[in-house]
Formats: structure tokens, sequence, C-alpha cells
DNA sequence: ACTACAGTTGAGCAACTACTCAATTGTTAT
DNA sequence: ATAACAATTGAGTAGTTGCTCAACTGTAGT
């Protein structure tokens, strides 16, 4: 019994694919980390508030006016997008802006809704 | 009082700015969609899943070889990929076979992946 | 009909997450 | 110094999620 057999109780039925495709793929921490950028895009009140500092800039109050929270619940938002490197902020006096930071952002969110317009087509 | 204030208590800093923002934002039913569709590509397991199935079609049991994992963990995520279009399914005896549906998501994996190594040729 | 095995499914559970609430910080104005 | 207010933060909590486990379905071979 190898370690494989232990957790999958299976025989590997292609080996050979199996093989080439473990070749090929990207690695563990690089995966990871591709998973934990996603998961940022993966929540409402995230993607609105990317969305909406794709079209202006904007403080924190601003942002909570316009999607009907507290700004509590958008600067805990604005905190992880600000770890995730997404957004920057400029203060000025007593508030603070907040815009996009990196290109690859609006890209993804463009093919994102691309396929979910494509989607929404096919249906209809 | 207006109900924003309730939830909001702040002035609105920029209201021509938000008004501005709030005509072109991308209306909530297509946002939540959004935030769906990325949430699939948020967790480690999918998008080593998806990764794998880009790289070649495969069955259940290389896939639960391949990411060390058991059938079972791999046919639940699987399902979510189904219920998503994102992965297609091919009966053939006993052995389904995987593969993807969507050319987005080669796109959106591909243009994710960049991001993550721009980001780290930036820290080097 | 029976066995074998790939795959699916539902219940249950531990870990995570997005919010609320209350307290605090930072800056401006008086 | 004090008040006012934008913003941040930490603790607490309700809801979600990704796995395990056990039972089940579907197909092939004897």
């Amino acid at each position: 019994m190898t370690n494989k057999e232990i957790t999958c109780y299976c025989e590997v039925i292609h080996e050979d694919v199996v093989n080439k495709v473990k070749e090929n793929m990207s690695p563990h921490n690089e995966l990871n980390k591709l998973a934990n950028f996603f998961k940022i895009f993966g929540d409402p009140t995230r993607i609105s508030i990317i969305n909406a500092l794709d079209l202006n800039e904007m403080c924190v109050c601003d942002l909570a006016v316009l999607l009907n929270m507290t700004k509590s619940a958008i600067s805990h938002q604005l905190r992880t997008l600000r770890n995730a490197n997404l957004v920057k902020s400029r203060r000025e006096g007593k508030v603070v802006f907040y815009s996009l930071n990196d290109k690859h952002v609006q890209d993804i969110f463009e093919i994102g809704l691309e396929h979910i317009r494509h989607l929404q087509d096919n249906k209809s």
C-alpha cells in the first residue's frame, strides 16, 4: 500500500496522464496565492467596491452611502483589499480616498463580466 | 433623517461622484453573479482542478491521486464546478471524464497567474 | 444474481468569513 | 483643550464552506 492508495482507494486509471499533468501544473504555493487572490473578488461587497473605484476615486463615507452599508463594514473590506494590494489610499485632511492599484484588477473584472453576460445571452 | 443616514451616519462628502458612480455601476444582480463566479476560483482545490483540467481531460480517480485527496472531496468540488458550467463531464463505462467547458476559464486563470507572478517579481 | 469498483450524495462538523457594535485614532475647527 | 467627525480596529456572532464518513447509484464482468 502506497500513501496514495491510503487516501484514494483506487487504482491510477491513467498514470501517464497524471504524471504529465503533475509535471506541467503550476506549483502548490502559486496555486494557493492564486486562490487567495480570486477569493477577494468572490464577495459581492468587495466586487462592488472594485467596480465603484474603477469608475472613480472615492472615500469610505461615499462608498458607505453608495452601497448602503456602514462605514465600519466598508472599512473592513477596504482593509482586505489594501492587504491584497488591490487598492491604494490617500489621506486629505480627515478624508481617506481609495482607488484601484493594479491594471490586472480591471482586466479580471471585465473578463468576468464578459463571461457572466455571455452566459445570460446563451440562456435567453 | 433619510434611510442612508440611518445606516451610514455621515454626510455625503461628494454627492456628485456618488451619483455618477451609481449611474455607471453594473447592476446588483450582475455583481452578485460575478462574485459567485469568482468565488469558485477562490479555493485551492478548485483552482488546482481547473489547472489540471486545463492541461488534460481527467477522471475523478486521476484527480484524487494527483491532488492526494479522497474521491469524495474531489467529486464535491467537481459538482460545484459543474453547477457553475465551468466543467463538463463524459462517461465512458464506469469512468467519468471531466474537462473545462469555457474559454473564459483559461483566460481568467492565466491573467490571475500573470498578476501573481508580477507581484512576486516586484518583491524580489 | 452477485461482486467489484468509479463516482455521487447527504449529514455532520470544524474552520472561516462578513457583518455589527463599541471603543479608539487621526485630523480639523473653535 | 475640547468638540466634531472620518476612519480604523478588535471582539463577538450568525452564516457559509470544504472536508470526512457512510450510504448509495451506475456500469461492467463473471
